[in-house]
DNA sequence: TTGTATGCGTTATCAG
DNA sequence: CTGATAACGCATACAA
């Protein structure tokens, strides 16, 4: 690590003055075309870089988003923070990310780190547990700390999102399969306290009223968690008689979970059972079973919440309640 | 944001000087335990919260480490930036993230903007497709930048590394399935150039000659890439006649879209033909067809790779070839 | 054990 | 259009 060239190295070496060159590396108006390109090859020959701790310092920016996502083991928020990450990383900004595994404690373990180390912005996926404190959030809500929140909302603060239409989405494809003659549905959501599955289950519901079919809710299936093996594991440990024409799985890689799971008690899928996810995770088409699923647009939805994340650090005018995306049904073999 | 309370004020709250508050902050030895609780609490009362940027500028540190993986969508890389993230996390470290795509430009170009952002140090999964320029690398090291990889390493830069024995794991899973009988196996790489592949290759051969069987070379499909698709399109592309027993692939989830490709094509697996892949991700255990894999310990990966790179920071002395971490060969249901 | 003073590298303000 | 200088908030070497 030689010791780096600073500004004043390069004041030095070009005649000028400090600020001056500050100014001309900024490519201020007030200074003359010909001062700017002497100073950048000057920086350049010096090969001088600007020390982002000073320039945190002075300017109290950082240039560096924080993203909270639940699970990157999901392949979904895996995608997510690679579209954040790209978008961020053309408009200059770094992304530092955490993990909040499902709960609301580390996730505001990680918002207090992440603002201790001064990031400009956060984008969270909410852990919307309603069993858990949530002043944390409300607080900078009030103090207008540039938070937003992509695929979820907390309940109590509605702003500042970007999601899919969740509704819609289960409400769309709830209704085709109810078309199409099939009646017997299960459901499997995480906690229906959460917006995610909450949001969902008012589609179904609008869906069956829409065919004028009463919903039963013993169809509904609270799973231990979102993930792949909380898929399986539900249909394992099924004990129940019925057996559905149709299973929705809350996201394509639960789907997954429940496919490898009904395949090991000796279903065909589609014949004997049909299963349907949510998300379209990019090989959702690939997979043994293509998947049927209704797509989130993911990578819409990651510009949406970035551009909206750096006008408000930008302060500029901004819509402030929740964006939705639309959503597409998608039918493949899992559900033909 | 309203503004924050600094360091002075708690000086003047207290009625001690800057100094003697910022050490007592720090736990410094030479200030009295009495004062250290008195300013904790006078700070913790103003609400004081540090600056990151003062103290980075004072310091040169960021607590930063920035890490750079091919592609965030395979499940592999997820669960391994989910592990550093947890081991740099629990040592108050953050961690900024960047996607190179297989693309050494990319990565040269995130290597730059890291080290300008002041990160303390680098993890890195290194593209090493030796038709592109290395320069940048062999300065960091030169300049001995506090830069590690994990997983793979420069062919020409054989240092700082943290990977699995892909060799031996190759060897023994190859050798397992040759004392089984089977002779016909395949063996779908990525670029062959590459430390990855060139290093389970090696393995394999080694495996054949110990055996005293002869390796035929035909027998190597290089892919286009490493992915989910690109194993759904070798299988899917496939023109020749040579239906081998086993297939291998290099990582999971190129065996999962191998496996894919071959049930479209009305293939029984594992009846029909054998398939395995590398890595263990998560759910491998629970895939449709439970994946026969050789386990990389991914969480011990990691933790070797956040301890070498703090040592590293620390400036301890520390091992700096390449530290192999041992593989276990699983069979499950791919490849009974 | 505590206080003082200086430096860290930029940006920004205010003269010139 | 450019120069001088004061912040920015903390850490640290040196005094006391």
């Amino acid at each position: 690590m030689k010791k780096s060239v600073t500004i004043k190295d390069v004041a030095a070496y070009t005649g000028l003055s400090v600020g001056t060159v500050s100014m001309a590396l900024n490519g201020s108006e007030r200074i003359a075309q010909k001062t700017k390109k002497y100073v950048a090859m000057a920086a350049d020959e010096l090969g001088f870089r600007k020390n982002p701790f000073a320039r945190s310092l002075s300017t109290k920016k950082s240039r560096i988003i924080g993203c909270i996502v639940p699970d990157i083991t999901n392949q979904f928020y895996g995608e997510m923070v690679g579209h954040l990450q790209k978008e961020l990383v053309e408009r200059d900004y770094g992304l530092i990310v955490g993990f909040a595994n499902e709960d609301r404690n580390q996730e505001a373990r990680l918002i207090s780190q992440f603002i201790d180390r001064g990031v400009d912005g956060i984008i969270s996926v909410p852990v919307t547990d309603t069993k858990h404190d949530i002043s944390q959030i409300r607080t900078l809500y009030e103090d207008s700390f540039p938070i937003v929140f992509i695929s979820a909302y907390y309940k109590d603060i509605p702003y500042y999102t970007v999601m899919a239409d969740l509704e819609d989405g289960m409400y769309q494809i709830t209704a085709s399969f109810l078309k199409k003659g099939y009646k017997n549905m299960a459901f499997v959501f995480g906690d229906l306290n959460l917006i995610p599955s909450s949001e969902r289950l008012n589609g179904v519901k609008r869906a069956y009223a829409a065919a004028g079919i009463e919903f039963d809710p013993s169809n509904i299936f609270q799973a231990s968690g979102v993930t792949y093996l909380a898929g399986y594991s539900t249909v394992v440990n099924y004990t129940g008689h019925n057996k559905p024409d149709v299973i929705f799985a809350i996201n394509d890689i639960m789907a997954m979970g429940i496919i490898s799971a009904l395949r090991a008690k000796g279903m065909r899928i589609p014949e004997d059972i049909k299963v349907a996810g949510f998300d379209d995770i990019s090989n959702a088409a690939f997979l043994e079973t293509p998947l049927t699923t209704v797509s989130q647009s993911i990578e819409l939805m990651c510009r949406e919440t970035v551009t909206l994340l750096l006008n408000r650090l930008e302060g500029k005018n901004t819509f402030s309640g929740i964006k939705k995306i639309q959503t597409t049904v998608i039918i493949r073999e899992s559900a033909y």
